[in-house]
DNA sequence: TCATTAAATTGTT
DNA sequence: AACAATTTAATGA
């Protein structure tokens, strides 16, 4: 009873709404009208979801996939601020504050991003107090990550740096439908932690042989986020 | 369902 | 950066 292509994105766009803790806490006409209102866009592997200086479509989320969220620095190094796995949303900062895109946003895999246009994103501020308080809470361990990133900036070892790149991953509070088996290949991490697919490969060697994590054909499954956000080499 | 092939990913140099 | 080995995905009988 499939009619077109329609039918089963707006299924899976239902089942990251499910997952999504902002979702649960709106009411039924509330809901109603935000998802009339969302838009699916799929973006292929390294082609750009957001440029940096582009004007703000909404909020963004990953229904499938992976993005990371980098910035070009004037002698062409890029350096990535975060990923955002399958069931992530981000974007807030710039839609709150309604000024462009501060950062570039690059699919790392061929992605499908939910787009919650500004005008709904304004008025769920306005109306739900429930949805506020989560956006307080998203904030909040943003904020979080970021001081943790300064703290442990020292540190530089390769090991480390996939170690913590992993355990962000799956801080619970941003990414809460992040399962333990993650799909994500090291070429990817190495994307997200600027090293190379090699360099990965040797660490991930090394993380699981310490016991935090096991590696698998395409993927890795988290054993102890704790000890993964504690590594320090 | 199974066998074959192509593509992706890994491990090593 | 390049290579071989391995795993998965896709294809068609």
């Amino acid at each position: 009873m499939r009619i077109g292509p329609v039918q089963p994105v707006m299924q899976e766009l239902r089942q990251t709404l499910d997952e999504s803790d902002w979702w649960p806490r709106l009411d039924a006409d509330q809901q109603r009208r935000v998802l009339a209102a969302m838009v699916v866009r799929d973006i292929a592997a390294g082609r750009i979801v957001s440029a940096r200086g582009a004007p703000v479509e909404g909020w963004l989320g990953v229904v499938d996939g992976l993005v990371k969220i980098s910035i070009d620095s004037a002698d062409g190094r890029s350096v990535t601020l975060a990923g955002v796995p399958a069931g992530g949303w981000f974007g807030e900062g710039s839609v709150l504050k309604d000024e462009s895109r501060r950062y570039d946003v690059i699919a790392l895999r061929n992605s499908r991003i939910a787009v919650m246009p500004r005008q709904t994103f304004h008025w769920l501020i306005d109306i739900s107090p429930g949805f506020s308080r989560f956006l307080l809470g998203l904030l909040n361990a943003r904020l979080g990550q970021f001081i943790a990133a300064l703290e442990h900036q020292r540190m530089l070892g390769p090991e480390a740096r996939v170690a913590r790149c992993l355990a962000r991953l799956f801080d619970p509070q941003l990414y809460p439908s992040t399962r333990p088996r993650l799909r994500l290949s090291q070429s990817e991490l190495g994307l997200l932690t600027g090293l190379s697919r090699q360099r990965v490969n040797q660490a991930l060697r090394q993380l699981e042989a310490l016991g935090l994590l096991e590696t698998s054909y395409g993927g890795v499954t988290v054993v102890s986020v704790e000890r993964l956000d504690a590594f320090e080499g």
